[in-house]
DNA sequence: CTGAATCCTCGGCGATACTG
DNA sequence: CAGTATCGCCGAGGATTCAG
């Protein structure tokens, strides 16, 4: 019910806070590393490389340095020998985890209706 | 808050079933072409090609392929002169309608967040 | 009108090796 | 430990043309 509405302008704005959205999700990497993040509160780089099957280093970095950027995650280098960094989700980080919860409940009835079983 | 929960198996299944929503959305297309149709309830080939600025035939058909693929869309065939062809969201294309709703929220409030403006 | 077919480009992503 | 550097594959997606 109640997803037509025929203003246009209100539309457009809509599609492209949606793509935002998107743009910051996307990509094969950037929740799993939320969620292994968020298991620990604080996790370090090899930490999340053994959380995330699959990863490659570059890769890892790369998605670290983009969710820094979006102001999801913050970098903590401590003064150790060797170095040690952490990262932890950010209070606007946090605010996905609605979305993430959504996407997990979806992700369960779409392999019920599709296979017609559950996991 | 409580993201955290150390049952790993729970958590394995988690990853898979959001990993199962990602793949249904991903891409540059997808979304736009649902909010296209959810708009108006039934839509026809040429019109959400019209809708999702910049879209190409190509991309269209085969978006559409898939989400017919995932019971997402149902397409009708009429037999007019020439062919016309519509597509209407199923009942579980219309449960994708809380997440599309979250992340049109949060991706406001990223832009705020981000930018420090809203649109 | 609704696509399918073809050709091409670009960037995501992997593998491996190297550095402070 | 926490990355960078380099090479290279492959598939997403664009432009254009063809077909029923």
């Amino acid at each position: 019910m109640a997803c037509n509405q025929i203003e246009t302008e209100e539309y457009k704005k809509e599609m492209k806070a949606i793509q935002d959205s998107m743009d910051v999700l996307n990509g094969k990497w950037k929740i799993a590393i939320i969620k292994s993040i968020c298991l620990y509160n604080q996790r370090r780089f090899s930490d999340i490389l053994n959380d995330v099957v699959g990863i490659s280093n570059k890769m890892l970095s790369k998605e670290l340095k983009e969710l820094e950027t979006n102001k999801l995650i913050e970098r903590t280098v401590l003064n150790t020998q060797p170095v040690t960094v952490l990262y932890e989700l950010t209070k606007h980080g946090l605010t996905l985890q609605t979305i993430i919860k959504d996407l997990t409940d979806w992700g369960f009835r779409h392999r019920e209706e599709i296979i017609g079983k559950s996991l």
